[in-house]
DNA sequence: ATATTACTTCGACATTTCACGAAGATCCGC
DNA sequence: GCGGATCTTCGTGAAATGTCGAAGTAATAT
């Protein structure tokens, strides 16, 4: 239950390279950090090394988003080849503990994704709420471990970078519990899925709760592992 | 003590659009997010409004750096010029509770910085270790807080991306279970920096113990307020 | 002392970006 | 259905990127 840490770890990377002055400085620092000489990660990239020269050394001034992040990727492409040694090391700082065992996988999209086939990729079917929303990001929480685990302030990464999402909660009962959290919540997401049960199990008191928030309910009995592998093979 | 949101936002942020398939879809949110129409944003960037959809709708499929820079940095001017509404709802996604009341600032250089030029901008003095070295990077720690508040897997986060920095310790008494603590940690920084004493009252102990380690250490008597507002002045 | 490895510098050229402004497409509110 | 605000599309030219390969520096190893 990992490797969103590379995506992180990249979108740091990339994120700083981008800011910075001179972006080849940035550049250099970073492929310096992984250990990995120009000669390697031109050859990867396919490009001649005086390339990856020509850019740390700033003879480019704002390199575009396709180069930085093929770079990017090339970098930690090389590190996992070699065993993750670095991407391990500054996975410790991206994931505090207490976050592999409450949120199992948090996903930003880039652009909107449509609900209905959100809803197709993780085998779920609507309990109540509108459809026609589109999200942002999701989030796949063990309920029973956020509850006893995450104290108030911890709720909020949650949410990651936008409420506009849904909140998979997993091993659900009957789904009260997570509907009564948001509901004291004062971030509310676009959408709640409950994984594991099937809607005639589902609590009566749910869709009371959930239109007041005017949220969107949709349940699925798709393994936890397999909503999360689909979801990461999505490329809408 | 805070505005450090800004920055790891506008990182954040830059990442994301810089390794999007689609960078235009991704700037757009963005804006979107921060609730600024195409022709607020162009007329702050002194461009044309037909630029910003130019960008947004992908005809330029790698945007520079450059531009990405600049667009995030007006998209983040024009949320404090209006009272800051959305990097506050961003902030609490950046920063969990703690933090304010232990790391005091954090911050990475994108390229390396002198050592000798570090200790001049802070006031400090050297106490012990080489001073021919480079930092990427620093944290400013309030050292009382810190024993009391963090746990094992909280210290982590002091060290920000790269262990190569400095660490400054404030109102420190003797310096010694500063020392002490990276004695045990597996991480250790090229620099520590106690701050509130001279170099006559430092313990006798902390030659020894940095040397192991092969640590550089400072000492300075100048302010945090003073050092902070240095440190983030300086342009390197 | 000569190979080898790691990196830098630079001229050249095709491809893109960057920015403009004019013209068109939408979606309001009235 | 008109005016207005917001956004899209596109032709165009100057500037910069993206890439190469040849030639050069520098440090290390044999």
């Amino acid at each position: 239950m990992k490797s969103g840490v590379r995506h992180q770890l990249a979108e740091k990377m990339a994120g700083e390279i981008t800011l910075s002055d001179s972006p080849g400085q940035a550049l250099k620092k970073w492929r310096l950090s992984f250990d990995i000489p120009q000669g390697l990660l031109a050859e990867r990239l396919e490009v001649s090394p005086s390339v990856i020269s020509d850019y740390e050394s700033g003879r480019r001034k704002s390199p575009g988003t396709a180069i930085v992040g093929k770079i990017v990727d090339t970098i930690l492409a090389i590190d996992e080849d070699r065993g993750s040694r670095f991407i391990k090391k500054f996975a410790r700082i991206l994931y505090s503990e207490f976050d592999e065992d409450v949120i199992y996988d948090i996903h930003e999209y880039a652009s909107p994704v449509d609900l209905l086939k959100f809803a197709e990729a993780i085998g779920a079917v609507s309990l109540c709420g509108p459809m026609d929303q589109t999200i942002y990001g999701y989030t796949v929480i063990n309920s029973l471990n956020a509850i006893l685990q995450l104290s108030s302030s911890e709720f909020n990464r949650i949410y990651g970078w936008s409420t506009e999402r849904a909140l998979i909660f997993t091993d659900i009962s009957t789904g009260k519990s997570p509907m009564v959290a948001i509901r004291v919540t004062p971030f509310k997401p676009r959408c709640v899925v409950l994984q594991g049960i099937g809607p005639a199990e589902v609590h009566p008191l749910i869709p009371g709760l959930a239109e007041r928030d005017r949220i969107t309910v949709l349940c699925t009995q798709m393994g936890v592992e397999t909503i999360i592998t689909s979801l990461r093979g999505e490329s809408w």
